[in-house]
RNA sequence: GGUCCCAUCGUCUAGGGGUAAGGAUAUCGGCCUCUCACGCCGAAGACACGGGUUCAAUUCCCGUUGGGACUACCA
């Protein structure tokens, strides 16, 4: 007992991507099991046959991997366990703890309605309880649960949390067609799979009496709970797709990385004192469940925005340009050479919040033939800056090595020999090598860049002015 | 409606009976500068309200308000 062995699991129910919030239980529960040494169980929770989708389940695995939570078992597919939740419900009912139900669900709903128009608790009122039924085409099975007392448990996050057994009815535990609910399915699941700690939403909060219950009929020991708060949305109601991307793999595409995501999701809600970076080494020694905050949080990509892009700049050139390559090819940008895009990419990596933006700002690198902002050529692009531009132009011919240093020494001269500063000429030149007015320090374009294109796009310039536009 | 949970800057949070209530981000101002960033400096910004308990409450207790969750043969 005091040295039992830690299991966890993250049980989605593969109805749509893998958000945000999911993300965040399924990390927590990870993290746990990692410090812990102990084992993190993927189940999907596909019991809705309507609502479950291939699809879905993919992307929900595909979103774990992305995010590197690796799970020690599984995934388990609850839709092919039936004969576990079979032999389950056999058992309880040989217990006595459970029996067939003929109640029509239209009936219920009925009662359900008239029960709330009289301002009485919706619940099941027990028709079938102690007729001693046996299965019937359409009947359901029902847990017999207890008429009063109380159920309580201690949460690891909140404390303790009672309920009075009045408030509860006799959930389903068999549906007519034979398929197991949530509530029977998740206790048979964790009671075979040997799950020790429960970490999910607190949103099942509520779930966790009926649970219990059927724990306590079946005479199994309890689990440990904690229940994390909910992630909510800016207005501060329950995620959904109206708050816009909440799917893991949604920010993957927006250009985040993995890290930067898993440090934001462990920071909402769990806290290390000033702590905000950590790496995931340091996660796994410092999380604990007793650092879990209770109060809901708001998910707010704008600090995160700002750990992209720390986490971006401490990112080796050669692995952005690994990570930006795909984002250049959805550009359009094909036949890459791997070493001007880590070039390109060290050139773009402090001013860059996502890849994606980095891969904006290193279209020009790519681009046969730029063209210019024209608020740029207009402001930059004038006749009275053709004298330095073909002065440079021959400075810049005549260069054996076409490096940053080299380039630098090149420029002070020229602004040496014509009294200027470089401010002077910087602008339009930048106009001109990359056709916007934000980029990249021009001496590092150049040099990415090359000296025939460099030469050629100023050149270009050149005649463009002189065309007058 | 009933039940359960929650409440510190806009947001994420630290803290905790006596604090200048700390950090991060966002915002604004300045410096740096070839643009944009980065970096640096600075500003503004919070204990929901009302009662207790106490020499002393933002902190403990109760209530109010507000928010969230659950209340299915969904998970």
């Amino acid at each position: 007992m005091a040295h039992e062995k830690v299991v966890v699991r993250f049980p989605p129910s593969p109805t749509g991507y893998l958000h945000i919030g999911g993300a965040r239980t399924a990390l927590f529960n990870w993290l746990f099991a990692r410090q812990k040494g102990g084992k993190f169980i993927l189940r999907i929770e596909d019991t809705d046959r309507q609502r479950s989708t291939d699809e879905a389940a993919k992307a929900i695995l595909e979103s774990m991997e992305w995010l590197g939570l690796d799970w020690d078992e599984g995934p388990y597919f609850q839709s092919r366990r039936y004969d576990i939740y079979e032999d389950f419900i056999e058992r309880l009912i040989s217990k006595g703890q459970a029996y067939h139900c003929h109640c029509l669900p239209n009936e219920l709903e009925q009662k359900r309605k008239e029960a709330m128009a009289r301002g009485l608790k919706p619940k099941y009122d027990g028709k079938c309880r102690d007729m001693g039924l046996g299965p019937a085409p359409g009947s359901v099975v029902r847990l017999k649960a207890p008429l009063s007392g109380i159920t309580q448990f201690h949460d690891l996050i909140k404390g303790s949390i009672r309920f009075d057994n009045e408030e509860l009815d006799d959930l389903v535990l068999k549906r007519s067609d034979g398929s197991p609910t949530y509530h029977l399915a998740v206790v048979a699941d964790d009671i075979n799979l040997g799950i020790t700690h429960i970490i999910r939403g607190d949103d099942h909060v509520n779930n966790t009496p009926r649970q219990i219950l059927i724990y306590k009929a079946i005479g199994e020991s309890l689990p440990q709970y904690a229940h994390v708060p909910m992630i909510l949305g800016p207005d501060r109601a329950r995620l959904s797709k109206r708050h816009g991307a909440m799917s893991v793999l949604a920010y993957r595409d927006m250009g985040y990385l993995p890290h930067t995501l898993i440090n934001s999701l462990v920071r909402l809600g769990w806290s290390y004192g000033d702590q905000e970076k950590f790496t995931i080494e340091e996660l796994i020694n410092k999380f604990s469940l007793k650092n879990v905050g209770k109060s809901a949080g708001i998910f707010n990509t704008d600090k995160m925005l700002d750990l992209n892009a720390r986490y971006i700049r401490e990112t080796s050139n050669n692995i952005l340009a690994e990570l930006l390559t795909p984002f250049l090819k959805k550009s359009g940008f094909h036949n890459l050479d791997r070493e001007i895009v880590t070039a390109v990419a060290g050139t773009l990596k402090m001013r860059s919040k996502t890849i994606r933006e980095m891969a904006e700002g290193a279209s020009f690198y790519f681009q046969e033939r730029i063209t210019y902002e024209k608020k740029a050529d207009k402001k930059f692009l004038k006749p009275e800056i053709l004298p330095l531009l073909e002065d440079i132009t021959e400075r810049l011919q005549k260069l054996p090595v076409f490096t940053k240093d080299v380039l630098e020494k090149t420029f002070v001269d020229f602004l040496e020999k014509n009294e200027i500063k470089l401010k002077k000429v910087a602008q339009p030149l930048r106009v001109a090598l990359t056709g916007k007015t934000v980029s990249p320090g021009i001496f590092e374009i150049m040099e990415v860049l090359g000296k025939d294109k460099a030469l050629d796009r100023i050149s270009n310039a050149v005649v463009h002015i002189r065309a007058g536009k």
